[in-house]
DNA sequence: TTTGTATACGATCATACGTTAGTTTCTTAT
DNA sequence: ATAAGAAACTAACGTATGATCGTATACAAA
């Protein structure tokens, strides 16, 4: 035994990766057990070490680079895209489309910050903080422009973040909607609210599907 | 030794519970240990056999009675209020409220359905999609009576689901907002959205504090 | 004041935990 | 061809886990 034949180690890295993640949903990161972990991934116990220091390494860097990918993607669908409604209805479909992927990143990166130590746990809050503000300046802006009205910008983003993040904890890939569609109703959802209202767009009938990104310029400002 | 003085059952049970929903929040269900449970309530681990008959039973027992109490206080809330608009207001605003008051209980009943043994996930389910049926039926009279305008009233449900719990996650009694705050806001973003427009109402200047009960009948369809 | 039950105790079971140490072998770059 | 390092192995550490005994005593009802 000792060492395997065609092991390498990115591919073991990222099976950890992948599994670990997917057992931090299933039991919460302090139940998932590394020799559980090992077994599935195809290792014994003690070679996880060879990828990672402690468990909870494995737990701040999982989360660390989904916060920062995540960022990264919600900079690239903004950039260029110019108007405060725009602007909204980008990061709006980022995000669901982003979060209806990545479930398990979710999952622990919201839920799954009361196992990291004091010092990983400040680093990923400030992430999050960036992101907030993100969505919050969009926010205002759209406030000063007269286009948005809302009497706490803040609340108003922690409401629509949640919704959002909401969704891809319901969302199945093979169920009734597309991802289009759920872009879609969400942005509705986020602009009109649920009031009939003469001034409501006829964008609603999100029947046709396929169609993974939301069209920006249709915005109605 | 052996049984100590003072000893009181139901008092016992109580403080069980209620350290159990704490324990559950801040470690998971499955990392929440029974020992460092009777060592808060002030127990010996085997005492706490006395009040439950395993640790699956005690998770049940806690998220049922979550269930039920919600469902009694919704249909409590919505006894008597007519009309789509209003009864929706009232749902908004006992949800909020009940959410916002018992943190723990909704982390468990919302979080830990993955640690239910199958027989017991039903029966939660079960509470849970009554509770949802009534915010979608409700949508649906909307609908219908041409009050609102909703391309799908169960995603739509779940969206205004999702934001009003997600708000009992960042909400801290002693933080800038009254609780009457937080169910104005989140009322107007389920009705309006986010987008200006003259049909607004004016009721969002939420700087008043103390009262906790929302105006039912200040509806204005 | 007696009696039955509720409620606690201490001891213990078999199993599982995260982590470390030391060793071996596969892979890669010279 | 070979040396260096990556990546796996076996074995073991001290501790913690949910649960089950049998036993003792406080409490509530008679």
């Amino acid at each position: 035994m000792t060492r395997v034949a065609g092991s390498h180690g990115p591919t073991t890295a990222a099976t950890i990766r992948r599994v670990g993640l997917r057992l931090i949903h299933e039991h919460g990161f302090e139940a998932m057990s590394l020799r559980q972990l090992a077994a599935e991934v195809g290792l014994q116990p003690a070679s996880l070490y060879n990828h990672f220091a402690t468990k909870q390494d494995l737990l701040f860097n999982l989360i660390h680079d989904h916060m920062r990918t995540l960022l990264a993607q919600s900079d690239a669908a903004l950039h260029a895209v110019v108007g405060p409604l725009h602007r909204l209805r980008a990061f709006v479909a980022n995000h669901l489309l982003y979060h209806m992927e990545k479930k398990h990143e979710v999952f622990a990166a919201n839920f799954e910050l009361r196992s990291l130590e004091a010092k990983n746990h400040r680093v990923i809050i400030a992430l999050r903080r960036d992101y907030e503000a993100r969505l919050i300046t969009l926010l205002d802006d759209g406030v000063a422009g007269g286009m948005l009205h809302l009497p706490d910008t803040h609340i108003a983003a922690y409401a629509i973040l949640a919704m959002l993040t909401g969704a891809c904890t319901w969302y199945k890939p093979e169920g009734r909607l597309s991802k289009h569609d759920v872009v879609a109703m969400h942005t509705a959802l986020v602009l009109h609210g649920c009031l009939a209202s003469e001034h409501q767009p006829s964008a609603h009938h999100a029947q046709h599907r396929g169609q993974d990104r939301p069209q920006h310029r249709l915005g109605h400002a």
